[in-house]
RNA sequence: GGGUCGCUAGCUCAAUCAGGCAGAGCAACGGACUCUUAAUCCGUAGGUUCAGGGUUCGAUUCCCUGGCGACCCA
């Protein structure tokens, strides 16, 4: 083979696409020609072959087109090419358009080019391919055999520029700030722990850019946002992968009611630039995203559900001995070390949160699993601290938040006391930030918002991993399982 | 972490209940056919039945252990 002669050819250039195709020459007569020539690209879907004559259905992102090659037009050798190519291989054709005498808009193929041959069997035309585990696996196959696949390559996009241009708009900054951490901070949860060799030095992915935004607030960043992938090492579910899309954004000389307002309008301006609509089903409920959203306590929540009311246990300030007798009542496990706080937050999560279809603000969380809020004006012993709830679940925290150095090492201490106690889930000290919020933060509030989450609600989705392109997945064929005793 | 279900040809599935030659359609390969479109027709080939062990004359099937996934629960 000369050089440069190679099965694989670099360039094809193509002249439409067959989305184009089709809406230019919709009214074009059964058996007549066009007089256009095109050069059509992409991938072949079926192939039918009939003797002096073969039909095959090319593939491009914008539709599809059929092939017609005939043995008198194509000549002995090009005719012979085009029936030898295969269901799957990526080609080029040159032709004039026409339209069949059976009204199939067709390339009347003078030239066609084998540009990437499918080395093995695409999945079935008819059935296609609908075994989880292997769409997931092979998901290039997915978006090749199921058309409802690639909606959500085009849904997150669409997703994230409604998401930027609704920021820029209102003079938010989109930054980006490390992934690798010296402390897990700015959430509550496991880290991924990494080395860094030529340091020597541990680090741990990001489970939250929380703390970096705010040092950006302190250098007079003054409305800022970073869409960011967050790493948190923790189980594999419907709802939870290990990495995942936030959006985080502050916003200096606010507080969580601005916030919320903000949240409201983004959330409606994404509904409506990926589904075009307001209304949204999740779970075989309608839901409608136009009306203000529902704002309630988590007390109220609680109430709602099971029909308990915490205000007077919580009251009573006695540490948690009577909001432990109703977290029992209500089969609600706990740890020994919980304050009444984290008390309160597992019988919102266990037995209410699940059950607000939403759009609903939680206004208010206790302070011990609210770290980085302020107090709250009103409610002693809760933070301005408000989750949007959608569909059972968290989509959006958002704070008032705390710009106090003193107030927030004391948050910290606490946390590290817990830990000491014994407890996993607490937010790490960081002491270059307080270091940072000694300079001075503007008051500010701010918000996180789960893009995967709310996308697998925008599109109808049952599970998360539907909406991220390769969710985290066992190896297929681990090594042969370790003795016992290593 | 617990429970339930699943894993058979490249893909979609039979055969498993009640142990008895591992099959079909599509895809692949060879052939016929110049307007088909789930093309049709004739033919060929294709298997570590997820892995390992056990029971049995005989295991895809029954039992045990493990792997991977889905769903539900925590």
């Amino acid at each position: 083979m000369p050089p440069g002669d190679s099965a694989y050819p670099y360039r094809f250039e193509r002249t439409a696409m067959t989305g184009e195709l089709a809406g230019r020459w919709e009214t074009l007569e059964p058996g007549t020609d066009s007089g256009e020539t095109v050069a059509v690209a992409g991938r072949l879907r079926s192939l039918r072959s009939h003797g002096k004559a073969a039909f095959a259905d090319l593939e491009d992102p914008s539709g599809r087109v059929q092939l017609f090659g005939q043995l008198d037009v194509l000549g002995e050798e090009g005719f012979e090419a085009f029936t030898r190519l295969g269901v799957g291989d990526i080609v080029g054709a040159e032709g004039e358009v026409i339209k069949t005498r059976r009204g199939e808009l067709s390339v009347r193929v003078s030239t066609v080019t084998l540009l990437a041959e499918c080395l093995r069997s695409m999945p079935e035309k008819w059935h296609g391919m609908s075994d989880v585990e292997a769409r997931y696996r092979q998901r290039y196959l997915d978006l090749i055999v199921n058309p409802e696949a690639g909606r959500v390559v085009t849904a997150r996009a669409t997703l994230n520029a409604a998401v930027r241009r609704f920021l820029e708009q209102r003079g938010f900054v989109e930054v980006e700030t490390p992934l690798l951490h010296h402390v897990a901070s700015g959430a509550v949860a496991r880290p991924f722990v990494t080395h860094h060799n030529a340091l020597d030095l541990d680090l741990f992915l990001r489970i939250a850019p929380e703390l970096y935004l705010k040092r950006l607030l302190i250098g007079g960043v003054e409305r800022v946002y970073e869409l960011n992938r967050s790493f948190r090492n923790e189980g594999v579910s419907a709802r939870h992968n290990p990495e995942f899309t936030m959006l985080e954004a502050y916003q200096a000389f606010a507080d969580y009611e601005d916030i919320m307002s903000l949240v409201e309008d983004l959330v409606k301006e994404i509904a409506l630039a990926v589904t075009g609509s307001l209304r949204i089903e999740i779970q075989g409920q309608a839901l409608d995203l136009e009306e203000p959203f529902e704002r309630i306590t988590m007390f109220e929540a609680i109430a709602r559900t099971t029909g308990a009311d915490l205000e007077p246990a919580w009251k009573a300030s006695e540490p948690s001995g009577p909001l432990r007798e109703i977290a029992g009542e209500l089969d609600v496990e706990l740890r020994p070390g919980w304050g009444p706080g984290k008390v309160v937050a597992e019988i919102f999560e266990a037995r209410a949160e699940r059950s607000l279809m939403g759009p609903t603000y939680v206004v208010g969380f206790p302070k011990e699993v609210s770290p980085l809020a302020k107090d709250h004006r009103s409610i002693e012993g809760f933070t301005e601290h408000t989750d949007l709830i959608l569909g059972g679940v968290e989509i959006a925290p958002m704070y008032s938040e705390l710009n106090d150095p003193a107030e927030q090492r004391r948050r910290f201490e606490a946390q590290a006391a817990a830990q000491a106690g014994g407890e996993h889930e607490v937010a790490m000290p960081d002491a270059e930030f307080l270091e940072a919020l000694s300079y001075g933060m503007p008051p500010a509030g701010g918000f996180g918002l789960g893009i995967d989450r709310l996308l697998m609600f925008l599109l109808g989705s049952s599970s998360l991993r539907e909406v991220i392109l390769f969710p985290a997945m066992r190896p297929e064929a681990p090594g042969p399982p370790e003795e016992p005793g290593n």
